[in-house]
DNA sequence: GTGAAAGCGCTAACAG
DNA sequence: CTGTTAGCGCTTTCAC
């Protein structure tokens, strides 16, 4: 009903006439379906699609069809760099068949994320990436009971019928502590941020297990700082600040300890800077790992050593299935292992010394 | 069509057949148009609604009225922070509006940009923001063309109707060369990628007039150093990488200097990084200032000092005129003043010294 | 106030 | 092969 210079956009019937045929031939050759049309009238359609400029309205097709290539992802926030690596990964993959992506953020708001859903229900957007640590399952169990595809990232609830990544965390802990172990330290802070989350208990869980398999004491009285309260501003300045603050505990405190291991890069990138700040050398004169990879942890002098969390790989397997399943007629490709999860891979750099 | 709890996604018929009405009156009820009913039915309409679970077609309602509540955002990709700092703004804006947001990345491929307007036409979604410092308008026109309104940002091309943000690299440019002056430097480097863009240009062309201007000498020979080549793998990396090789060329060719203007935040953290390894202080033997203001730009040890360029702001206030053009009936919003820019501001931090 | 009916642009039977 | 026709779910005249 626009108008193009003038015109209205054209649709089928505007090229049926120029094209001195029917709307179903048009539809036929416009939308190529395997359908026999003759070399003639088809070249006519396309002359006349050429000429008026025709763009189909997908809208016509997706409410005759009922399904939208589009899918939404719905992330707390945008500022958190570790969830801009899944969007990556989720575009990438999208772009590659042909989806496009509707990206919400939820601010960790049940409500907002229950109205986020709801929208994509309605535009009959049927495939979902959830990345929802600390969300409940009512919403998404109504989004799969209309007829909704969901990936679960990192989810903290059961769910059927479902894509679910998770990263194993207990393992990435004890990464951590194997690495620092193995460079010769034997005594090793953990800096948090209120072990609140599943994640971070998880680390804590393989950081403690390992330590104490390998002989090395680890007291969490002693070695674990927990930052104090949480303030979910996700601005991702929040977590640095923490950092620091969590530094100048440990110095207070500190207890014979040759390496930290911080909850996250950017909580690292907070320990570094207040480490700097009073002139207390890393490597050289305490060691610190984290636990993320992200970009900017190579660009930081020195170079953080860091556990990877796999991000934009989990964003892409988990988007590629999700399209598997969307595009699965009979639901057969529900059958196939649709849990998955990453392992974590240490990247060495130059934070950790051995001593 | 699809199934819930085995049964089909109502839809206003089912709806009007429970209440005992007629689809018509179902609608006026439900998209709460201000059309008179009487109390009682708009309740029963309501009580069947909520009773079977209705959930709009969108797609239906978008088909009638040929409008979408969504605004689809191409930027040349998504791991390049300053794009995800304008995306937080937009975001934040588009929610408050109710609108969704369609992300496509460019890749700064024409090709893929246009398939990604096409792709919005055809979905009928009418708004666009555009961050594409190198490409034509053609496919911009054929948008705008097609009723589409866009608010394009750095674009370096020219449009009528068109929202556009720019950003004042030449003040850019001027607020550091002024800063480094006024701080007792003399003899000042720009470090950067290939003059091949825009922007780049602009900034030397402020840091150079600024200088001549405060009686600095300024000597594109001596005081440039340009990187040799640029491949746009956009991994952030590549900047980096490039700002290591630039200071190695800078040490190389130092005559004199006491800092350094490096093109954008991300080369400054390369030539950081090379400073450090070669156990250069900075700021004590060195001086750095650059142009961006990441978030992580805080988080280094030196903080570095750095000369915003409003992405955040510059997306929400597009994002905004955006949204009142494209609700605006008849136009009248367009004869406002659509171009807007906003200053760059200095942020001052611990990379430059007074000497 | 209310409802019947005509589309929005497209696809898919169904008939020729 | 081709065209007619009946919807997809919704809004919106236009009569009552």
């Amino acid at each position: 009903m626009k108008l193009q210079n003038g015109r209205k956009i054209a649709n089928i019937q505007d090229i049926a006439r120029a094209a001195g045929t029917s709307i179903a031939t048009v539809s036929r050759v416009l939308s190529n379906a395997d359908y026999p049309v003759s070399p003639l009238l088809k070249e006519k359609v396309l002359a006349a699609a050429k000429e008026l400029n025709y763009t189909p309205n997908l809208l016509g097709r997706m409410l005759k069809s009922n399904n939208n290539t589009a899918i939404g992802v719905v992330v707390p926030n945008l500022q958190n760099p570790f969830f801009n690596q899944v969007l990556i990964g989720i575009e990438s993959e999208a772009r590659r068949r042909d989806y496009e992506l509707v990206i919400y953020s939820s601010h960790r708001d049940p409500a907002q994320e229950r109205q986020n859903i709801m929208g994509m229900l309605q535009k009959r957007i049927l495939g979902l990436i959830l990345f929802s640590e600390d969300l409940s399952s009512e919403t998404v169990e109504y989004y799969v009971a209309s007829g909704g595809c969901v990936a679960l990232l990192e989810a903290n609830f059961e769910l059927e019928t479902v894509i679910r990544a998770d990263t194993d965390f207990v393992e990435a802990g004890r990464i951590a502590a194997r690495h620092l172990i193995d460079r010769g330290h034997r005594r090793i802070a953990f800096l948090t941020s209120p072990l609140t989350k599943h994640s971070r208990r998880k680390l804590l869980e393989g950081l403690k297990t390992t330590c104490r398999d390998m002989g090395v004491p680890f007291d969490e009285q002693r070695d674990v700082i927990v930052a104090p309260s949480e303030t979910e501003l996700d601005s991702g300045l929040y977590e640095f600040e923490q950092g620091k603050y969590l530094a100048r505990e440990f110095l207070e405190r500190r207890d014979g300890h040759t390496a930290i291991a911080a909850v996250n890069d950017i909580t690292a990138y907070g320990v570094l800077q207040e480490l700097a700040s009073q002139k207390i050398a890393v490597p050289e004169q305490l060691s610190l790992i984290s636990f993320d990879n992200l970009p900017f942890s190579a660009m930081l002098s020195p170079a953080l050593t860091t556990v990877e969390l796999p991000s934009t790989a989990m964003g892409s397997t988990a988007c590629h299935l999700l399209i598997d399943c969307m595009e699965d007629p009979d639901g057969a490709v529900v059958s196939r292992d649709l849990v998955f999860s990453y392992p974590c891979r240490l990247r060495v750099r130059q934070s950790v010394a051995s001593i």
